[in-house]
RNA sequence: GCUCAGUUCGUCUAGGGGUUAGGACGUAUCCCUUUCACGGAUAAAACACGGGUUCAAGUCCCGUACCGAGUACCA
C-alpha cells in the first residue's frame, strides 16, 4: 500500500501573504485533498530580523477565508509538533553537527567584512561568480584551513561561527521535478552554503529538508524561486542518508506582472490597480506598507479560489469549464497538468469569475450586499424592496458594491445629471414627452412596470413620438444617468410620487 | 556574467507526429431592448526564429533570440 500523501505550506510570516504564496497553498491543499491525504502548515520563522507580528494571522485568516483547511498547523497542532521553525531551534543544531562530524559540513569564522572582502577580491580577479566553494574555501578562516586546536578555542570561546555545507567540487546533482522532468546539476556552480547561522537558527535549506524529513512530507509543492536551490537540498537529503524518503518536487511557475517584466510583486497591487493580496492588510508599524485585499475589493471566495486555480493549471483533456467549485477543483486537480511557463496576471479574469459567481447567488444573500452600503451611507429600506432593487441590478454587478453604486437612485432623488446625456439626449421632444408622461401619470392611482408602460407607449403614440428617441432622457430624469437597469421596473420600484416629483424635478433644473 | 528554467491569439490556455490549431477573458460588429448592461450570434487574433529527424512537426532533437528565476548568516 502506498504511503498517504503529506504536504506542506511553509510560508514566513514577513507581511502579508502574497496571492502568489495562497495560490502554492492552494494547489498543496488540492492535491493533498485529491490523494486523501494530509495537509500541513509550517511557519518557516528563522530569520528573526524580518519577522512583522501579526503576520501570522494573516496567514491565518486568509487561507480560512479561502477555504483552505490544515490538517497539521501551529494553530490546532498535530503529531509533529511544534510547527513554527522558531519552536523547533533546538533541534537543528544537533543534525548540523552530524554533518560536520560525518566530513559533510564544517564550521567557519569569517566576518561579514572578511567575505565581502573576498568577493570584492574575486571580482577584481574577474572571477564571475564569486562564491564560497570547493576553492575559496582554502583561503578562509574555517575548520578546513584551520588547525584543530584552533578551531577548538574559537569555539570554545564563544566566537561566532557558521556552519557551512560541503559542496563536493565535482559532482553530477539530479533530482526529478513533477512538473519540469529531470534536472541536473554540476555541484561546482552550488556554493557552500550556510547552514547554521551565528544567532544559532539553522537557514531555510537546512530547517526545510531536516522539517520536511521529520514531519514525513512526501511532496514538496513549492514556489518555482527554489528550484535552483533544490540540488542543495538533494545533497542534504542524501548526506543525511534520508534519499528513500526523500519528497517528491514539484515546483510551480511563477506568477508575472501584467506587462511580463518580472514577478508579481507587492507594489504591482498599486501601480495596476488591483490587488495582491487576499485580504486587507494593515502594517501598525508601518501605515504606508498596508495594502488592500481582494476579499475588500468585493471578490467573493468562491471566485477568487477558480480564478487562482487557474492560474498555472487546468484540467485539460478537452475540458471546456470554467466554473469550478473547491470540491470539483480537489476532484479535477492533478500535478501532472500544472504548465511550466511564468503567468501574466490578468486581473479581467477574475472580475469575470466574481461576476459569474454574484449572479449564482440568491437575491436574498445579495440584498445583505446592499444593506451593509445602506447602513453605511446611513440609509433605510424596506426588506422587499430591496430585494426588488437587488433583483433588478443583479445581472449587472461585478462586485456586491455595485448594488448600491448602480442603484443610488433609488435612494436619492439626483441632483445632477450626467452631461453627457443631457448634451446629447435632452431636447425639446423629450420635454414634450416628459410633460405628456407626467400629466398622464398623475391621473393614475399607484403604477406597475406593465401598467407604466403602457401608459408611456400610449402617450408617446398620441404625441407622435418614437420611444427610440426619448426614452435615455426619460431615464436621465427619472435617474440623473444615461444607464441602468429597466427604466419601468425603475420607475414601478420608485413609485408614483417620486417619479412624478422626479420629472418635475428635471423639467425645472434642465429647463 | 554564471546556473537553472521557460516560449501557441493582447491575456489564461487545449493540443502530446497527420486538426480549417479548439475554448475562455478582453476587443469589435450584429441581434434582442427605451438606453446601458445581461443574453445570443459573428469576427479579428497565436504555434519566437533557424536548422535538423520524418512521407508528415505546434507536437521529437539541436542551436539562436527573447523572457523569467536564482546567484545572502532572506525565505
Amino acid at each position: 500500500m502506498e504511503k498517504q500523501v503529506r504536504v506542506r505550506f511553509a510560508p514566513s510570516p514577513t507581511g502579508a501573504l502574497h496571492i502568489g504564496g495562497v495560490r502554492t497553498a492552494l494547489y498543496n491543499y488540492l492535491f493533498a485533498k485529491k490523494m486523501g491525504g494530509i495537509m500541513i502548515l509550517r511557519i518557516e520563522d528563522t530569520d528573526q530580523t524580518r519577522f512583522v507580528a501579526g503576520a501570522e494571522k494573516y496567514i491565518q485568516e486568509s487561507l480560512e477565508w479561502c477555504g483552505i483547511k490544515l490538517d497539521e498547523s501551529p494553530w490546532n497542532g498535530g503529531q509533529h509538533a511544534p510547527y513554527r521553525q522558531s519552536e523547533r531551534k533546538p533541534m537543528y543544531m544537533a543534525y548540523a553537527l552530524r554533518l560536520v562530524e560525518e566530513g559533510n559540513a564544517y564550521y567557519a569564522f569569517d566576518t561579514p567584512e572578511e567575505l565581502e572582502e573576498m568577493r570584492t577580491r574575486l571580482e577584481a580577479a574577474k572571477v564571475v561568480s564569486p562564491q564560497y566553494n570547493a576553492i575559496t574555501r582554502t583561503q578562509m578562516k574555517n575548520s578546513l584551513t584551520l588547525p584543530e586546536d584552533e578551531v577548538k578555542r574559537r569555539l570554545a570561546s564563544g566566537e561566532p561561527y557558521v556552519i557551512r555545507l560541503k559542496v563536493p567540487r565535482k559532482e553530477e546533482v539530479r533530482l526529478q521535478d513533477m512538473i519540469r522532468g529531470w534536472i541536473m546539476v554540476h555541484s561546482s556552480a552550488i556554493d557552500d552554503k550556510v547552514l547554521m547561522k551565528s544567532d544559532g537558527m539553522p537557514t531555510y535549506h537546512l530547517a526545510n529538508v531536516v522539517d520536511d524529513h521529520l514531519m514525513e512530507i512526501t511532496h514538496v509543492i513549492r514556489g518555482d524561486e527554489w528550484l535552483p536551490s533544490a540540488p542543495l537540498h538533494v545533497l542534504l537529503y542524501k548526506y543525511f542518508g534520508w534519499e528513500d524518503t526523500m519528497p517528491q518536487f514539484a515546483h510551480l511557475p511563477v506568477l508575472l506582472k501584467p506587462t511580463g517584466e518580472g514577478k508579481l510583486s507587492k507594489r504591482d497591487g498599486d501601480k495596476f490597480g488591483f490587488s495582491v493580496f487576499p485580504l486587507q492588510y494593515h502594517d501598525p508599524e508601518n501605515p504606508q506598507n498596508s495594502s488592500s485585499g481582494f476579499r475588500e475589493d468585493g471578490y467573493t471566495k468562491e471566485a477568487f479560489i477558480n480564478f487562482l486555480a487557474f492560474l498555472g493549471w487546468n484540467p485539460g483533456q478537452g475540458s471546456q469549464k470554467e466554473m469550478f467549485s473547491m470540491e470539483e477543483l480537489i476532484e479535477a486537480f492533478s500535478i501532472e497538468r500544472i504548465g511550466k511557463a511564468g503567468i501574466k496576471f490578468d486581473i479581467n479574469k477574475a472580475k469575470w469569475y466574481n461576476q459569474q459567481y454574484l449572479k449564482l447567488k440568491s437575491t436574498t444573500e445579495l440584498t445583505e450586499f446592499l444593506f451593509i452600503d445602506l447602513k453605511a451611507n446611513h440609509l433605510v429600506c424596506e426588506q422587499s424592496k430591496a430585494e426588488k432593487i437587488t433583483d433588478l441590478l443583479k445581472e449587472r454587478i461585478v462586485f456586491p458594491t455595485d448594488l448600491y453604486k448602480e442603484g443610488i437612485y433609488f435612494f436619492k432623488t439626483p441632483t445632477t445629471y450626467d452631461p453627457e446625456i443631457v448634451k446629447s439626449r435632452w431636447n425639446d421632444e423629450v420635454k414634450t414627452a416628459l410633460n405628456g408622461i407626467k400629466e398622464a401619470l398623475s391621473l393614475e392611482s399607484e403604477i406597475t412596470a406593465a401598467s407604466v408602460k403602457e401608459l408611456i407607449h400610449s402617450v408617446l403614440e398620441k404625441l407622435g413620438i418614437k420611444m427610440g428617441k426619448v426614452m435615455q432622457g426619460v431615464r436621465l430624469a427619472i435617474t440623473g444617468v444615461g444607464a441602468g437597469a429597466d427604466l419601468m421596473e425603475t420607475m414601478a420600484i420608485l413609485g408614483k410620487t417620486e417619479v412624478l416629483k422626479r420629472i418635475e424635478l428635471s423639467l425645472k433644473v434642465l429647463g
